[in-house]
DNA sequence: GACAAAAACGAACGGTCGTACTATTCATGT
DNA sequence: ACATGAATAGTACGACCGTTCGTTTTTGTC
């Protein structure tokens, strides 16, 4: 890895954390130059556009992402544990962002705004979306799911619980936040259940 | 109402609507002085700066939400009913925000902000939940819903549907996103049921 | 250590930002 | 109809925006 691309995932790294607070609009080429201590244009320079640093900013997170909830979890044995292990990785990968969580944050910045950044947003979401079902089906194949669950609807019901905690937590500050998504989460599972 | 408030509602009526798209912090004075044909000195005397601005435009979002999704749910009859008319009126909110709703959009722009505008979104946040949690109680004392049904976890878990369905509509484009979110909130009621 | 390529810099562009002033037009009560 | 205050417009400000360009410094290779 030369020079370039060192600096290069130095900004991507700063700038995903930053985005959490400011959002992927309101990062600024020249604040970000300034707080690295680069100039303006040498940090535009790895760019080729603000667009474009926000598309990379997003998949930056994404690898991240990957490596620190969903390739961990797939290490659990198949089924239930498995399912617990991503739920449980996914919450400590929110409560790590010290600021938020950057693809929550995106989710309704970009929903309304077409373009290259909200294209890769969506499909990340729907491929993480893919992975929770497909990790959900292992438990029905072990038999400690029931065999007519529905994991489509599983999914999309344990993302809703993450919604919600980040919401929660983030701006309700409610005490009660980790244990009443805990609560949501073991309910969820009872309903699973042969 | 003197010709002041009349523009000044105006105003808070086009920026909410705006808001849903670029956000509270991607409101400018400027661009919405041109949208609104007036000058920009003109549209900034009615606020005494930006801040103020987002404030009184998540009020004014708050006071129509109030009207067209609490109050007339409140007039269906005490229990289920209005509970049930309580999710349906608010996803019918949803659908009629054509840029999205400005509250979920908030929420996580502002959750990392420290400042007024986020201090009234959590208010307003923290009392919606109440109301839901009211609504719930509702159920419980009609004998419709178990006596020890947990009514706060049952209006965050009815809050994370609708985040969820804001998500599978808007970002994600999901075909079944609706028949989704009300296979949840039966679900949920189900759960409830004495 | 020379040399080409890559990377970072500095300055400048036209624009827009929020905000402060002053001036002008308008609406309202009598 | 007129006076008065409210409402709007005009102008200017310093700062910052994304982007471009030409120059300088650094890096990697023989």
């Amino acid at each position: 890895m030369g020079k370039g691309d060192q600096t290069r995932e130095a900004v991507l790294e700063f700038a995903s954390a930053r985005a959490c607070t400011v959002g992927l609009e309101g990062l600024s080429i020249g604040t970000l130059a300034k707080e690295l201590h680069m100039s303006k244009s040498g940090l535009f320079a790895h760019f080729q556009s603000k667009s474009a640093l926000q598309v990379q900013v997003l998949e930056h997170a994404s690898d991240r992402f990957v490596e620190e909830v969903i390739r961990p979890a797939l290490r659990a044995p198949r089924g239930e544990a498995r399912v617990r292990a991503l739920f449980g990785l996914w919450i400590a990968w929110f409560h790590r962002q010290e600021h938020g969580c950057i693809f929550v944050a995106a989710i309704t910045e970009l929903d309304d705004r077409p373009g290259d950044a909200r294209d890769a947003l969506a499909s990340q979401q729907r491929d993480w979306l893919d992975v929770i079902e497909t990790v959900t089906a292992t438990g029905v194949a072990t038999g400690e799911f029931r065999a007519d669950l529905d994991t489509r609807q599983f999914a999309l019901d344990l993302y809703s619980i993450a919604l919600m905690l980040h919401l929660t937590v983030r701006l309700l500050a409610l005490p009660d936040a980790i244990p009443r998504a805990d609560t949501a989460f073991e309910n969820l599972l009872n309903g699973a259940r042969a």
